[in-house]
DNA sequence: CTGAAAGCGCTTACAG
DNA sequence: CTGAAAGCGCTTACAG
């Protein structure tokens, strides 16, 4: 194994200066073709690579970012191909840190990471803690831009709390709309009674659905047996609807996932009720499973790659100081199953 | 925003010469704790750090793994929260790469980042192509340690292609064992007659299962109504269940996976067999959906998380020249649910 | 259009 | 036990 080849190697099998090596790498202008050539010949030759540490030591820029992941939780972990792929595409190199879960230690180790001078840009898909929201060194970054130049020592740090500020501020609701969409269908087929089995209160996307849920019920002037508090578990569907009375059918369920819907359908079918001719049912997320259930479950799918891929160009953005791209439109879509009755047409 | 500190204002203020700083971080033996307090006090104040790339230029080693994650895929993804954290207790960071889904682009990209000199090992959770096999700057490794001392330009690449090496050499089988646990437990519930959904023939995994229901058909003297092949999909499970012959009954249906165990289910159920008296079922993965499922499915719970901490342990050993750690066992577990009748006793 | 030279912040023999 | 000095491989004014 010889030693990695430098650009003086390069420049001494080119016949140029280092310097001139330097300058076709890093595409400064003003290098005449045939240099250029020569050069790039002589290092494909020697299979020439400029050494990154190196050159991140002069330019004070790594090239990395880091992304944020709550170890517990596997769900976020889905938008990470396109969070990547879309870092790649831009020339960075993004490292994956799992932060501990408890409180404390996890504040540490995110400060450790801002201040390590490793990273230009944190994305945290778990929220932050409130210390480093505009505060210290660090700055937790909504939709401006960055507002100096010349500070590329500054790390942006960005939370990506579910998205929720960016869905918001794409249309109030916007991203709790299928809930509307699926409400307004099942109205108009002729479901008057409603019920919703809700997430838990301190998620922004549950709080989004239950608004939805109730300003629909409002809206169109239709009954709600209410709201029924849950975990996203299927046993929180489950206990809710054998915990329903007898004598409430016809119903049209709400779920605010597949997995609390899967725990309804579970005890709907066991008491009987006949899914969707008594009883209709959503979920939300459309899990592979969801199309297999008997009867299949009429989901919310999530571009969740698109999803990934704005989140990391947000980053991008704030870290080259550029403005904020628009958020993605379309990220949802209803897959309309057989658990709410005949399919409507496309 | 000031300059970072570097390792000359720390001796300036702790009055000692730049390199007393360096030992100090670097650890090495022969300071004085007095001196050692000075300088550790001094750097504390100014909050210095030292720069990881001054120091990778010097010590050649960057401290850096890479994990090669399939980009289609998700289920990898499950394995890492496990492998980052294990990186990360070792001292190392990673950084997650994905790769194009075409083969040609896709094998150069992974030459370009083994080449790169950026990375000490690289873990592949997918396939490597055979190039990257055994020659070329790369190696793969399967369980055996670096040969050589002093090479520490060499960079290890390890393929964790569903560990199934790993999991062969702790026995032949070890990673299909549920499959045998489970039809024996049936057998002694007095089925006879069983079905096999199969996976890909060209998953590892999936032809493990195929070979541990085949052997243990064999064992116990039992009935086979065949192997049925499927890639995986609830699809597969459910054409696989309608196509089925009447007068079959009872039979007791092995799947590969939850997935193709939820489109079986649904089938069943749409026949009007009962579950799990006419017929029981198992799938394998434990998706959270399963347990929900009307009747709930047994299946086979893997603990991803250790899993994936092994892959990179193992990867860090090679890296470092250490024997591979074993492998670890009990990693599989059958989750007994209603599909399979009365659940055995733990 | 090209080159000589300084310097980024460290580690590590080497000398004391 | 501590320090002066070389050098890792680059980028980038500066000079020509």
């Amino acid at each position: 194994m010889e030693k990695r080849p430098t650009s003086h190697d390069v420049a001494r099998a080119a016949g140029v200066s280092q310097s001139t090596v330097s300058f076709v790498f890093t595409g400064r202008a003003g290098i005449s073709p045939a240099t250029r050539q020569k050069v790039l010949t002589a290092a494909a030759e020697l299979n020439y690579r400029p050494n990154l540490a190196a050159r991140s030591m002069r330019t004070r820029r790594t090239g990395r970012l880091a992304v944020v992941v709550p170890i517990a939780t596997l769900t976020p972990l889905t938008l990470l191909p396109g969070a990547i792929a879309a870092a790649q595409e831009e020339g960075y190199v993004v490292e994956v840190v799992s932060l501990p879960h408890q409180m404390t230690e996890r504040d540490e180790r995110l400060a450790e990471l801002i201040g390590s001078g490793q990273y230009e840009g944190v994305l945290s898909f778990t929220p932050l803690p409130s210390a480093h929201a505009g505060s210290g060194p660090a700055r937790e970054l909504r939709a401006d831009p960055r507002p100096e130049e010349g500070e590329p020592d500054q790390v942006v740090v960005l939370a990506v709390a579910e998205f929720d500020d960016d869905m918001h501020s794409a249309g109030a609701l916007a991203d709790a709309l299928p809930i509307v969409t699926m409400m307004e269908h099942l109205a108009a087929g002729g479901q008057r009674r409603f019920l919703h089995l809700a997430g838990p209160r301190d998620f922004r996307s549950s709080l989004a659905r239950r608004e939805a849920y109730l300003a629909t019920i409002e809206r169109l002037g239709l009954e709600s047996l209410g709201v029924i508090d849950g975990d996203w578990s299927g046993r929180s569907g489950e206990d809710a609807v054998n915990a329903l009375p007898d004598g409430i059918l016809p119903v049209a369920v709400i779920a605010a996932n597949d997995l609390i819907a899967t725990g309804a359908l579970r005890a709907a079918t066991r008491r009987g009720w006949r899914v969707p001719e008594d009883l209709t049912l959503t979920g939300w997320d459309d899990h592979p499973q969801s199309a297999f259930l008997a009867p299949s479950l009429t989901s919310v799918r999530q571009d969740r790659e698109r999803l990934g891929a704005h989140s990391m160009h947000r980053l991008i953005a704030a870290v080259r100081g550029l403005p904020a791209p628009p958020a993605p439109t379309d990220l949802l879509r209803v897959v309309w199953r057989e658990s709410t009755g005949p399919v409507p047409a496309a």
